[in-house]
RNA sequence: GCAGGGAUGGCGGAGUGGUUAACGCGUUAGACUGCUAAUCUAAACUCCGAAAGGAGGCGAGGGUUCGAAUCCCUCUUCCUGCGCCA
């Protein structure tokens, strides 16, 4: 959530409610923040005076034990306050809870090149990489969802669908997950579960080598985390809930970022890159008539992540590093991609910017989300309460996240796009030293 | 799963019912001497407050008490031993 401070001052609060604005959301809850930070303050302040004069006659208590004197009227007395401070207490709980319920319906505040506009529509076209296999029937669309900013060639066949291709192949089975799981759910078969392994490894050896710390990570975490890597929607439409307080994760940005939880960090470690692979689970709900058939959408997959700490200045720097790493895999994969900013009412609360990477889909016709990478700046690290010193001072440090990969959803892209007249289906030479085939 | 022992500042570590959580290391600032070394002095938990000041803090939450790091209960977590196990 946001710093109470923002609150407080004018200057800082006006900018606030702007960037609600520009969110197109409501400025309720940052003004009832305020309205309940005010009565916390009053009632904290007049709670405490009650506990200053029973400190007092608690000290005059030791002092008469002390020279062995009565002290049965004083004692009377402390317990009277005793009740006092209780109720006092109480509402200055309450008031404190109701402040920071509203305080965590407060979006970040935007970065400053976010493009403001209201619905998917308005995303901004960053560029666009690669060449795309586009059908005849797609061309006008698909012109203009990369602003004739894109190379593509003609298809001279009828692409099938990844659903299609697997099927055939003998490369995943959807009916009998769906008999002993549920729906979303697969069996990856054969090479396509080869692949499926060797591009997250993949990926992870490309990280390694730019210097990021690599991290298999749990894929349950207490209640306390998830409350503060997650967001209130989250437990509704995403998070499944096991055991007595434990969920599990939807990324594994949660448990790297809860990584350094209540930790001192010193200032000339920063940045810390960590290049997460862990499970992910998704209820999926509220979408239940998107992407239904296939692996493009699923209740359980791997997903790559970056995740990086650093100070406050280096945010937006260490932002376009993380993008391009994304942008650098997805090239040595050969898929065709464009690069999108997030308009500023599609953003979660948590991020102040938020760019997509989304691959060309040759058989939807349609340009559909790979990865994203969100500058967060303290946001996410206050609740978890990480920190640097600087001059004996204490700082909240920034974090940021961005996906590499995410499997099996890359492999509904790359089997659309490498699929060949002749059926097959060409493995990107980057991979071939870890799949041992070079098609499918 | 069972039994025993722990959890105190950035780190180490004392403190077994009474006013101000000792001490050491590290950090920061200042002084001093050729020096960034040594030495000396000071500062540094969180919250409210412009400040003066006040409140809360010893893994978390309760309780006993005028008063709890200290006593009691529940939980979390770590260590040791035993058991089970891919």
């Amino acid at each position: 959530m946001l710093d109470i401070a923002l609150f407080r001052n004018d200057k800082d609060f006006k900018k606030l409610l702007e960037s609600e604005k520009n969110r197109f959301r409501e400025t309720k809850n940052a003004e009832e923040t305020k309205k309940y930070d005010e009565l916390w303050k009053k009632a904290k302040q007049t709670c405490e005076e009650k506990k200053a004069e029973k400190n007092k006659i608690t000290k005059e208590i030791a002092e008469l034990a002390k020279n062995k004197k009565p002290i049965d009227q004083l004692k009377e007395k402390s317990k009277k306050i005793d009740t006092e401070i209780k109720d006092l207490e109480q509402k200055q709980i309450e008031y404190l809870k109701s402040r920071d319920k509203y305080r965590s319906e407060v979006g970040n505040i935007l970065w400053h090149n976010t493009t403001i506009g209201q619905g998917e529509e308005n995303n901004h076209l960053i560029k666009c990489c690669g060449k795309a296999k586009v059908q005849k029937s797609h061309i006008k669309q698909f012109k203009t969802l990369s602003g004739g900013k894109m190379q593509f060639e003609e298809l001279k066949f009828n692409p099938k669908s990844h659903v299609d291709i697997g099927l055939e192949k003998d490369l995943f089975d959807l009916e009998r997950a769906a008999k002993i799981s549920g729906s979303r759910f697969y069996f990856l078969k054969n090479k396509l579960a080869i692949l499926h392994l060797s591009i997250l490894r993949f990926a992870i050896d490309k990280l390694m080598k730019k210097g990021f710390n690599f991290m298999y990570t749990p894929f349950i975490v207490n209640k306390d985390t998830i409350e503060k890597t997650a967001e209130l929607s989250d437990f509704e439409e995403m998070l499944y809930k096991v055991g007595n307080d434990q969920f599990l994760i939807a990324t594994a940005e949660q448990t790297l970022a809860g990584f350094h939880m209540d930790e001192l960090i010193p200032k000339d470690s920063l940045p810390l890159k960590y290049v997460g692979l862990s499970s992910c689970f998704r209820r999926e709900a509220g979408s239940h008539t998107k992407d239904t058939r296939g692996i493009f959408r699923v209740h359980q997959f791997d997903k790559v992540e970056q995740y990086i700490f650093c100070l406050p200045e280096d945010s937006e720097k260490i932002h376009n590093e993380m993008i391009k790493n994304e942008e650098e895999i997805i090239q040595e994969l050969e898929l065709p991609y464009r690069l999108m900013d997030i308009c500023s009412s599609d953003l979660n609360l948590t991020a102040a910017k938020k760019n997509d990477l989304e691959a060309w889909m040759p058989v939807q016709g349609t340009f559909r989300e790979l990865g994203s990478g969100s500058i967060t700046t303290d946001y996410q690290t206050r609740n978890l309460n990480i920190k640097y010193e600087d001059k004996n001072e204490k700082f909240v440090v920034h974090s940021l996240n961005c996906t590499i990969l995410a499997s099996p959803r890359i492999l509904t892209a790359i089997i659309e796009n490498h699929q060949t007249k002749e059926g097959k289906i060409n493995i990107p030479k980057a991979l071939w030293l870890y799949t041992g085939f070079k098609e499918i």
